[in-house]
RNA sequence: GAUUGCGUAGCUCAGUCGGUAGAGCAGCGGCCUUUUAAGCCGUAGGUCCUGGGUUCAAGUCCCAGCGCAAUCACCA
């Protein structure tokens, strides 16, 4: 036990349900005999395999030999499956000598069924007193009631742990987001939709890992902990190293060190990597989030368009599948899948369609002619137009007019946006005013960029340095040069192409989850803890 | 950061014109060997988010704050 905490400090006032649950675990362990909190447990079936275990011909023949057997005063023969199991408690019905419940685990639900006349004594009473939350084992074999609910009929039951909170509602679950949030592990018990959220979230993670690794790519782990924060224009959060004195920042991307690998000689890399951004939070931004770098030597940012086509569209296809085995409605016109209104077809090739062509068909303009862009900015009313630069004009007009162009229903590609706008990226040999960068739109949300890498040192010199001097007093605290990187350029990095992908965000499309916060388990809230201490001094004092 | 909405029993929610707090589930007691959201009967349960204000009277109106959500902005 920990030190007097403030929640020590005042004896914590119970509700009725809670002392009434203590009671029973009394109860349970000095009258019944049952430990509350429980061992091991060998042999388990998952309910579904349980429930699978059902035989319609050997319940018949069970049923008709005991009613048989009830006359005559002999022994059914019984070639029922027997069935260990173990779950929470979902539902609870006591018919006064039966007792109907429900269990639940990670693969479903299944109705135990408990008849005085198959059980000892005490076990019946712990199967009446149980409460819903209590985890409970129970071995019988599997068969149906009368109405035709596959259940075990349990032959022996025991405590596995008595669940002390009081439970949510049964048939509404947790629907307040911020309890859903806060106290995940009731969410995901009492709604089975949000566990399975996770389920699929780690499948697709999973699955992410055999495609990469399939097509020869090393999965790697690099510093989170980073003396200087590179690779993103984001705030980072700061720490400190005791021991060494020092100042330490999380990270807000991998990249720095992803390519210092291709410098060491790793061919591909790839990372899932959780980054740090102190930045704002909404539906789509958690300060911590979960990306994919990858690099691949003597790529370019084509191979990673087709790299991020198939990946999306074999994670897409792995999604309509388990829809399918649900039970679920799929489309027959290809790997469609919803999120909330929309139905995204994931269907390759992806579209593809280059900034500048976008731009005309938003804009109206071409984005070279400054002075038509410009008329444009001001047709629309542009705040501050005469103040930007002409490429951030034409950047805001893209933004404004052009993106909404692009189908939500369908994976795009955005691609060689202006070089101006993308100061750390490889202008196109060709077309210098554009760069070798592209991003993928699917559901109106970007997902993430792909580059094809600037190697020469001298020039992401040049272009780190220029971004220094941008930066203001608050910003040059954290954005500081990596001389070491430059080092490792100079040492000579391949041509690359190099890509990132929001996994949170592709399993929000993939889980028709709408928030970012449906897709991470304990996504940060503002603490109740800072409100909750001041309460406790003021009662005190 | 701005705007809007929400915050009432453990949970899900009502609460009229400002008149002093309601339901269902869960709980507790009783009955019952076939329930399916909730078997039947009974019973108990409240910091109405917090703090001020107006009023004879505030869950309700006003102000400030806290938390959550949505939209926008910012950031990518």
């Amino acid at each position: 036990m920990a030190e007097t905490t403030p929640q020590d400090a005042v004896p914590l006032s119970e509700s009725e349900i809670v002392a009434a649950r203590r009671a029973k675990l009394k109860r349970f362990r000095d009258e019944l005999g049952f430990e509350p909190y429980g061992e091991r447990v060998d042999g388990l079936h998952a309910l579904a395999d349980a429930r699978a275990k059902f035989s319609e011909d050997a319940h018949v023949a069970y049923d008709t030999a005991a009613k048989q057997a009830k006359l005559s005063g002999g022994t059914a023969a019984d070639t029922r499956a027997i069935v260990k199991v173990a779950g929470r408690i979902v539902q609870h019905r006591d018919m006064g000598k039966l007792v109907f419940l429900f269990l639940r685990d990670s693969s479903g639900d299944l109705q135990l069924s408990i008849s005085k006349s198959a059980i000892d004594a005490n076990a019946f009473e712990l199967a009446k007193a149980a409460d819903y939350g209590d985890i409970l084992v129970a071995e019988g074999p599997i068969g149906r009631t009368q109405k035709g609910e596959v259940c075990v009929w349990a032959t022996s039951i025991s405590l596995a742990t008595k669940s002390l909170a009081p439970p949510p509602e049964k048939w509404h679950g947790l629907s307040d987001p911020e309890q859903r949030y806060r106290r995940r592990y009731v969410d995901m018990y009492a709604n089975p939709e949000s566990a399975k959220v996770f389920a699929m979230r780690s499948r697709i993670v999973s699955r992410i890992r055999r495609f990469m690794d399939a097509r020869g790519f090393l999965e790697v782990e690099t510093p989170v902990l980073q003396p200087m924060a590179g690779g993103a224009a984001a705030r980072p959060f700061t720490t400190h190293h005791n021991t060494l004195d020092m100042p330490l920042f999380m990270r807000i991307a991998p990249e720095l060190y992803l390519k210092r690998c291709l410098v060491g000689g790793m061919g591909k890399v790839y990372e899932i990597n959780r980054n740090f951004r102190n930045e704002g939070i909404d539906r789509s931004h958690n300060p911590e989030f979960t990306a994919m770098e990858v690099y691949q030597a003597f790529g370019d940012y084509g191979t990673m368009m087709e790299l991020t086509e198939s990946l999306v569209n074999n994670i897409a296809v792995s999604m309509v599948a388990e829809r399918e085995a649900a039970g679920l409605r799929v489309n027959a016109d290809g790997p469609v899948l919803p999120w909330g209104e929309m139905e995204i077809n994931y269907a390759m090739p992806f579209v593809r369609v280059k900034f500048e062509e976008l731009f005309r068909r938003g804009v109206g303009v071409d984005m070279r002619d400054f002075a038509a862009v410009r008329a444009k900015a001001r047709a629309i009313g542009m705040h501050h137009e005469a103040k930007l630069d002409n490429w951030l004009v034409v950047n805001k007009l893209f933004e404004e007019l052009a993106e909404p162009l692009i189908d939500p229903l369908r994976p795009t590609f955005v691609t060689d946006y202006p070089s101006a706008i993308s100061p750390l990226t490889r202008p196109s040999r060709t077309d210098p005013e554009v760069c070798e960068r592209w991003d993928i739109f699917i559901g109106g949300m970007e997902i993430g960029p792909a580059y094809t890498e600037l190697n020469d040192p001298d020039i992401q010199l040049a272009k780190f340095t220029e971004q220094l001097k941008g930066a203001d007093d608050e910003e040059s605290t954290f954005r500081t040069l990596d001389e070491d990187f430059i080092d490792a350029l100079r040492v000579g990095m391949p041509p690359a192409g190099g890509l990132g992908i929001g996994i949170d965000r592709l399993v929000m499309l993939m889980t028709d989850s709408a928030s970012i916060r449906d897709v991470i388990l304990f996504p940060l809230l503002k603490s109740m803890s800072a409100a909750e201490s001041t309460k406790v001094e003021g009662t005190q004092a």
